[in-house]
DNA sequence: TGGGTGACCATAG
DNA sequence: ACTATGGCCACCC
């Protein structure tokens, strides 16, 4: 027991090693990190990224589908599009463009 | 212990 | 494109 949420300390561990100009799913992070873990878990996590310490690149994890889901709880709604076209990341209607080659899957890029 | 919630995912129509 | 349904599982009360 060294923390009372494990699971969300290491979603955010893991969502803070995608690199810039880079996105990811939940799902993929939640099976990376325990082979199925609802997917839920890790868009519960993020909800509580905002009270983290560290910054949590929360903007670079979008839903399977590439489209920015979690917009509204960055403090305002084109904030999120607005840093991932920071990072160089094309987003068109709250999607974003090119999804599938910007998609950084953990289970590939952090396997061993 | 049990119920409600959720920034999801998959399938069906 | 859309809504509906079921499953998923940690969190909070």
């Amino acid at each position: 027991m060294k923390s009372k949420s494990d699971f969300f300390q290491l979603i955010y561990d893991v969502v803070r090693e995608i690199p810039k100009g880079r996105v990811t799913s939940y799902g993929a992070i939640g099976k990376y990190l325990s082979s199925g873990k609802s997917a839920r878990i890790v868009g519960w996590a993020m909800n509580a990224a905002h009270s983290q310490k560290k910054f949590v690149p929360a903007h670079r994890v979008v839903n399977r589908n590439g489209e920015l889901t979690g917009k509204h709880h960055f403090g305002h709604p084109k904030l999120m599009q607005k840093l991932l076209e920071k990072e160089g990341i094309k987003v068109k209607h709250d999607k974003i463009l090119n999804f599938k080659k910007l998609f950084w899957d953990p289970a590939e890029e952090l396997k061993m």
